[in-house]
RNA sequence: GCCGAGAUGGCGGAAUUGGUAGACGCGUAGGUCUCAAAAACCUAUUCCCUUUUUGGGAGUGAGGGUUCGACUCCCUCUCUCGGCACCA
């Protein structure tokens, strides 16, 4: 019968659909540039990807996962009008390069400019529509220039500034390493000890955006847990400062010492003080009693991991001298005592034994090795078990924030809340002590011994002092004539172009600063660089920031969290408080996507040998599958493991789909057939433009299936009555479905309905304007409705849409059903449930 | 220890946010085609009992509760995964 078509239909061959399009995107440069936006256009969207580090492997199928799914809400918003900015970048500072031109020789800048490239191939081959015209690199010297401008900056702003500082130092690397360098107490390359350093370093004081950084989490739609380990790290707590005046053994009275509480309550159980090694007084100590002395001596010199393997094993020093407690006359030792942290609170801390395991455990090392000195324990609170016993181990001690004081004078059988509020006012109206607030958070360490990064542009005139480098002279180019080979020293030093060139500039003695920054100092504004990315006059040119930021959608590994998104909002708001920002916070709404775990469930990693090559998976099933598979595996934000066969079900499913547009003009169907098959259409629709914004790409994807299931299954249907085709414009419609998800494959077909005959002026289905769906036509016409009793599903009751609402006449309807006999015979229907088209309950007895 | 997320068939996961649990995909079994295999297609697939169909019972980590009705809400517990960790 068919005449055409007896020809068979070409195969569905993505190694053949895909280079012709993309060869015809890239030479029309299809959405290289981003649109033109008015102020203040409410059509804007700023969609950005957390951008990646170039590394020397290639494109790994986690940063697939991520860039598709942006991709397809980007692609999936121009078509419905929207104008998107969507940019990509690469985070070009950093180790891995370094240490591969430590061990080859090969200048990190070469390794770098590779690495892009295949990245820049790898994107493109996977069909992301990035912004290219705008991409940027924190490596070149058009970026870092601003990056340099920045610290100069917070420079003139009182932000940045040089102190000696503890940092972690590998001993066998001879660098400093980043805290998250430091695994266990190891260098994470070599496994070496790390110890404690200290050295000069360049800071920024981020903590004085503290309170802003907490409450500007009220004004971004951000996953809670997000939220709330961002308030972890700055750690925010209310307290009591309480000062209690210092003694000496014979009751001359020599100072005061502040202790930081949260629990003032407890505070007629407080019986020593604990200073902090760092502490000033215990410093100062230090000079005159030797014990002390040979203390803080060998707590400064106890490594990370030494501390670690001690695990919560107390030690101390006595300093001879007493703190008073005002509220009970009592004198109170003063120790010395490393668990007890010079940059928390006040650096000391007032011990409380029978409600704090801590101060329990010190006690019990000084009455075990001093039993000369032996400190009294307290109890103070009874919890709600009314249990006064004493408190004789660490299981004893009671913590919690319930219970009733005793042995607290006045405050006696108050609730320990009332307590917390009662002791702090009445040590604040005496005078002993005042509210007060503390934070975990730290300034932000930026000094790398790095040759590979931001050279920090500072120069030192001979007498040492730092002066910022020029503007005019930025961007303060990195030298390329270094010694890579670690000595212990900055690589910079090494460079002799770099020193002649600061005596050149500033005059002879004059000294570069030889230490480059932190790399999260270039990836914390690159979203600002990307509005204007080739300017050269400005960091980012103001009205178009105006137009763009901030951000509205930010896709962002979950190992990002604190610091990344910590350190961006804080360069928002300092520069905001320049007058170079209008907006408080820099991304609006953020979600994470999950990680691709390897087939055996496993992160995926070289050495377990459970990685998936995307360029692999491209060049079997083509990147169509890529895509649609990765987002067919779950919800974005799940971790997931990849099923090597899965893969082959989407890869079938795109033929399925290839082979029914291609074999469309053959396929006769009843004019019944067609309506449903609209309705299943329109119902498709819906569903794909509902699940797309929401992120749930899995089952929009389950959605265009069982679209594809129905139409197969309506093919096979031998009917008497066959005689029309479908619509162009409806096989249109579901083409541009796809379009988002599988865009290589979309255009082919987009370009079959043309050559079939569907009249449209585009020369790119990427172009076409989304689908809208007619909401009667997607009413079904008979609905099944599950009928149960007493909550029990007993039958299915299938009824005309249009009676659905008429409740009696569906009971009275379901009441004659032979099936319900069973159920209804001799009994009394006590209660009737109905909800409209979903569920009719007979309560029965 | 503290904070957070989670637990649904053999597997990945759906479930209109309190209304037919298991959509969609994988796998498995049987079948069509084939000399055979692969591919493709069709059918079945939560478990148990009954069984010709019909049917019945159990069932969303465990236990309890609220409700006409609970994967969904509340309480208790177990386990898994992340983050922080001597932070006063």
């Amino acid at each position: 019968m068919p005449t055409e078509s007896s020809q068979p239909l070409p195969e569905y061959n993505p190694a053949k659909i895909e280079p012709r399009w993309l060869e015809v995107w890239e030479k029309k440069r299809y959405f290289y540039h981003a649109p033109k936006v008015k102020k203040d256009d409410l059509d804007k969207v700023y969609n950005l990807f957390a951008f990646a580090y170039p590394s020397g492997s290639g494109l790994h199928v986690g940063h697939v996962e991520s860039k598709t799914a942006l991709d397809i809400i980007t692609r999936f918003q121009r078509m419905n009008g929207k104008k998107v900015l969507f940019p990509v970048g690469w985070d070009a500072f950093g180790l891995p390069a370094e240490n591969y031109a430590i061990k080859t020789g090969v200048p990190p800048a070469e390794t770098t400019k590779k690495a892009i490239n295949t990245f820049r191939r790898q994107i493109k081959r996977i069909g992301i529509s990035y912004n290219w015209d705008h991409e940027i690199a924190t490596s070149h010297s058009g970026y870092y220039k601003w990056t340099q401008w920045l610290f100069l900056k917070l420079y003139q702003a009182g932000l940045a500034y040089k102190a000696k500082g503890t940092v972690n130092w590998c001993p066998s690397c001879q660098t400093v390493l980043a805290n998250e360098q430091v695994v266990d107490g190891l260098c994470e390359r070599c496994d070496t000890r790390v110890i404690q350093k200290e050295l000069d370093q360049w800071y920024f004081k981020i903590t004085s955006y503290r309170d802003e950084l907490i409450s500007g989490l009220d004004q971004v739609d951000w996953p809670e847990a997000t939220k709330r380990q961002q308030l972890n790290w700055i750690g925010r707590k209310q307290g009591v400062e309480i000062v209690y005046p210092v003694m000496d053994e014979s009751n001359n009275l020599i100072g005061e010492v502040a202790c930081f509480t949260t629990r003032p309550d407890t505070n007629f159980g407080a019986t020593f003080v604990v200073l902090a090694p760092e502490h000033p007084l215990a410093v100062k100590l230090a000079k005159d009693n030797k014990e002390v002395a040979s203390y803080l001596d060998q707590a400064k010199k106890k490594t990370e991991l030494e501390r670690q393997q001690e695990g919560r094993k107390k030690s101390g020093v006595f300093t001879g001298l007493y703190a008073v407690n005002r509220l009970t006359e009592r004198k109170m030792p003063i120790w010395v005592a490393d668990f007890v942290l010079g940059h928390f609170g006040t650096g000391a801390v007032v011990g409380v034994p029978a409600h704090d395991r801590r101060d329990f455990e010190f006690v019990q090392f000084v009455n075990q090795h001093h039993p000369d000195k032996k400190i009294e324990v307290i109890r103070v609170v009874i919890g709600p078990d009314g249990k006064l016993g004493k408190v004789k181990s660490a299981d004893d001690v009671y913590e919690a924030k319930v219970g009733k004081l005793t042995n607290s004078g006045r405050f006696d059988n108050l609730e320990v809340e009332e307590a917390i509020e009662a002791i702090g006012r009445y040590l604040e109206k005496k005078g002993w002590g005042k509210l007060a607030t503390t934070y975990k958070l730290r300034d932000w360490l930026i000094s790398r011994q790095r040759y590979w990064g931001a050279p920090i542009p500072i120069v030192y005139d001979p007498e040492g002092n730092p002066h910022p480098v020029k503007e005019e002279h930025l961007p303060w180019l990195l030298p390329t004539d270094v010694d890579f080979k670690p000595t212990g020293e900055s690589p910079l030093k090494s460079s002799k172009e770099f020193i002649e060139r600061t005596e050149r500039l500033y005059g002879k003695g004059w000294r570069p600063e030889f230490d480059t920054m932190d790399t999260f100092v270039d990836s914390s504004w690159y979203y600002l660089r990307y509005v204007s990315p080739r300017d050269e006059s400005v960091f980012a040119a103001k009205e178009l920031l105006s137009k763009w930021l901030p951000v509205d959608f930010y896709m962002i590994g979950p190992e990002h969290i604190v610091l990344h998104l910590l350190y961006s909002r804080f360069f928002t708001k300092f520069l905001r408080d320049q007058g170079y920002l209008k907006f408080d916070e820099p991304f609006l709404k953020m979600r994470h996507q999950g990680m691709i775990l390897g087939p055996d469930g496993k992160k995926m990693s070289k050495s377990k040998g459970n990685v998936i090559n995307p360029d692999e998976v491209v060049d079997k099933f083509g990147a169509d599958t890529l895509r649609v598979y990765e987002m067919f595996m779950g919800p974005i934000e799940a971790d997931k493991p990849w099923d090597v066969r899965a893969v082959m079900g989407v890869y079938k499913f795109l033929g399925r789909v290839y082979r029914l547009i291609l074999s469309s003009p053959d396929q006769k169907f009843s004019s019944q057939q067609v309506l449903s098959w609209q309705r299943k259409l329109h119902q498709t629709i819906k569903k794909v433009t509902e699940d797309i914004p929401q992120l749930k790409f899995n089952t929009a994807i389950a959605a265009l299936m069982e679209f594809v299931k129905l139409w197969e299954s309506q093919t096979k249907v031998d009917q008497v009555e066959k005689k029309e085709t479908l619509p162009l414009n409806d096989l249109y419609s579901f083409v541009k479905l796809l379009a988002p998800f599988a865009p290589f494959l979309a255009e082919e077909l987009f370009n079959e309905l043309k050559s079939q005959g569907l009249k449209v002026d585009l020369d790119s289905v990427h172009f076409a304007s989304w689908p809208s769906y007619d909401q009667k036509l997607i009413q079904n016409q008979e609905i099944n409705l599950p009928v149960q009793i007493n909550g029990k599903l007993r039958a299915k009751f299938s009824l005309p849409a249009d009676k659905v609402k008429d409740k009696d006449w569906i009971v009275n309807q379901v009441k004659q059903l032979e099936k319900m006999n069973r159920w209804l015979k001799n009994k009394e229907i006590k209660k009737v449930v109905y909800v409209p088209g979903r569920v009719l309950n007979l309560v029965v007895s």
